[in-house]
Formats: C-alpha cells, structure tokens, sequence
DNA sequence: CGGCACTAACTATGGACATAGATAGTGGAT
DNA sequence: ATCCACTATCTATGTCCATAGTTAGTGCCG
C-alpha cells in the first residue's frame, strides 16, 4: 500500500506523467521506496479510478501521446489521512540475518565472502544516501527545489529537515550493517584461527 | 526463496512436522525469519517433490495422524549450496523512512506518535531479542542444544557464536532505530518549538 | 535517411506473502 | 459428558512485486 502513497507524495508537487515518476523512483524515491514501471502504470490507473488523481492526455511531438496525472483533493486527504495514522510494521523477514544464523555451514572463505558482501552492499548504500544529504544541504537537489519553491517559507525548513533526517536514518543504518559485517569478519578469523597455539597446549 | 533454507536449517537438527516448524517459526527462528503455517505446509510439499524432503505418515492418538519431514542429502547439499552462494539484496522499501521524509505533513503530535511507535516496536523487538541472546549465553534454547548435541563438540563454539552474532546484530539495529526515532522526537520539538523569541526579534 | 538511445505506456506470468477460514482429531478440566 | 484449547493440515483469495517482454513515437547524430 505504501506505493500510492509515494506517489502521491511527488505529485504533491506537480502534476507528472507516469515516466516521470518512474524516473523520479529510480533516482531520488527509489532511494527509499523502489518500484518498477510496471508497478507504477496500473497503480497510477486504479488511483484514478479511487479518485486520488486525475488523468490528461498531453500530446508530444508529432503523433506522440503521454497522461499526465494531477492530485486531487481526495487524493490530497488520502495522503494527510496516511501521515496521521500509524503503520503496521511488517515481520521480520532478513536473508542476511538468516544466513549468519548457520554459516558454521559455510566453509571460511565462503563465510568471509557473505560478510564482504554485505559490506559492499551497504557501502554502496551510504555512497547514494550521503551523496543526497549532500545535494539537500547544498540546494541542489531539483525536486526538493520544486517543492521548496511552492511552499511558503517557513514550510521550507522542515520540509527540507525532514528529508534530511529521514537520509541520516538510513546512512545510520548503513554504517550499523557495515560495521556488524566487520565483527563477523573478526569472529570468523577468530573461530577459525590457526590452532597451533591451542594444540600445543593440548599435546 | 528463503524460507525453503529457514526450513531446511531447522530439518538438519531432527525430523519435524509442518506444525512443529510452524510453532519453531512463531518462536525462535521467527525472529529472523516469519513464516504463516499457510506458506509453510505447501512449501515442505513442495520441497519433498524436490526431494530434499521425505515425508512420513506417523499416528497421533487414535485416529490422528501428522506427516514428519526429514531432511535428504540432496536436502543437506541444497542448504549447503545455498550457504555457499551469496544473496541479491532486496531493493529498499522502507515504509517508516518514506514517511518520515514527509513528516511536515503531519500536524507536529501525529509526528511524535511515529516516531513514539517506531520506538514502541523496536523496542519490543530489542527485549525479545535480548532474552534470545540470553538464552544462548545460558544454554536454555532447546533448539540450540539438541542442535548442538548432535554436532562434534569441536563444532559446538561456532554454532553458538554465529547464532549470538545474529541476533547482536539485530539488537544493534533495533538500538539504532531507536536513536534515529529520538532523534527525530528532538527535531520536531526543534522545528515546533514556542517561536516566542523569534517573535519578539521580528516584531 | 537510417540507426539508436530515449521517452512513453502497457501486458503477462509467476512467486511470495497476508489474511481468513475450513476441517478434524486430542486431551485435559469442569 | 461436554467444552475448550491445542495440535494438525490445508485451501482460497488477493496484493505486491520481480522479471521479462511488447509496441510505438521522438529526436539527434553521422
């Protein structure tokens, strides 16, 4: 359910067509809620028909055509109705937890490659999510600019603090997973130190 | 496609039934992995025409009658296999952070609660897990120790060791969502603060 | 003018999961 | 003897999502 509602957050903005916003989910949106296009499209098209949204045909170019979407009031109150409720969390559900769960399964190296894995995973994460603190911090991101620009502004500081915080939250997170990768890396090399040492105190 | 390896995991300690996975599921490794018995029943028969499962009818009482599923070597070679492999990482999609990216469409309170049930379920998370951890660390988890018995006591330190990394990574994170949460209770009181001062400096 | 990357939108299939309910036997408590 | 909680298994429906197409127009580059 949460989809309609990240759409309806970006067309709080301005109206857009549903390749634009699945442009928008594959950079800026994306970073927190992925969705493909084919999500998106039949989503836009029940919204409608739920009149959250309205739908125009716009011509481009010679024959070419696209439907532009605009927010409704309802939808407007749909989406202020989702802020002030709670969510239900959902079960936790985590292969990579799963797995540490048993690697005494896993021969060393394969354990240490899962660790590594998971380092790189989230590393790449921390990249995206500090490069967007850093393009809202500096003005330069142009859909928050967009937003920014139709708020009044004693709106814009916590449209933009909220943003801010919610990326500080995953980059949080990010450096959480990164850094328990790390101790598995350690009690790896810890379980499975050469046991010289050991063995001559045994023999 | 894990909930096939949570299975199997649980199978190479001894011989269950559905219900007795179901019931592992609602408790231990539930906390890493949740599972309905409604997906685990057709899953085992699934994974029995897959042979790495062989199911067996046993009588219960009188008339009662429950089918236990013991784990193959073709089984134990699709565990290992998947243990050896590394994960694709699901995309994010995170519902508490895409609302808190929107957080100044709430009225300031409804704010507080999101962050006051983030909170509240982390939280509860955290205590089921510390008492995991716990039980580890005393020896009181049944399925650990029957799991442990059956292992060369060489094994024994890095079955333990693992499944106490685990779960110290998922008490690192709920402890990390809840430092974000707090510190999302902090901001809003910022954001929201009585602008008294600023008021009298304006006026 | 032909190729090519991009814009635009949609369909089809199948797996995973939530939710709800159906069915039936067991075993202990009142 | 009956009720109830529990054991045990299964079905049904719908949503969400991944993956992989299909179709068609645009606009620029060489």
């Amino acid at each position: 359910m949460s989809l309609r509602y990240a759409l309806l957050a970006l067309l709080t903005v301005e109206p857009m067509t549903g390749y634009d916003l699945y442009k928008e989910f594959e950079s800026s949106v994306g970073h927190v809620w992925h969705a493909p296009d084919s999500q998106i499209y039949p989503e836009l098209r029940r919204m409608e028909k739920d009149g959250l949204l309205e739908g125009e045909e716009i011509s481009w170019g010679q024959r070419g055509k696209k439907r532009q979407y605009h927010i409704t009031e309802a939808g407007v109150e749909a989406f202020r109705t989702w802020m002030k409720g709670t969510l239900d969390y959902a079960r936790v559900r985590d292969p990579a937890h799963l797995k540490a769960a048993y690697l005494e399964w896993a021969e060393p190296e394969a354990a240490r490659q899962q660790m590594l894995a998971h380092i790189r995973h989230h590393t790449e994460l921390l990249q995206q999510w500090h490069d967007k603190v850093r393009e809202i911090e500096e003005g330069g991101s142009p859909m928050l600019n967009r937003r920014l620009a139709k708020i009044p502004p004693e709106q814009r500081r916590k449209t933009a603090a909220f943003k801010k915080f919610t990326y500080e939250g995953l980059i949080a997170r990010a450096e959480q997973e990164i850094a328990w990768a790390n101790r598995g890396l350690a009690l790896i090399d810890e379980l499975y130190a050469e046991p010289e040492a050991t063995d001559l105190g045994k023999s």
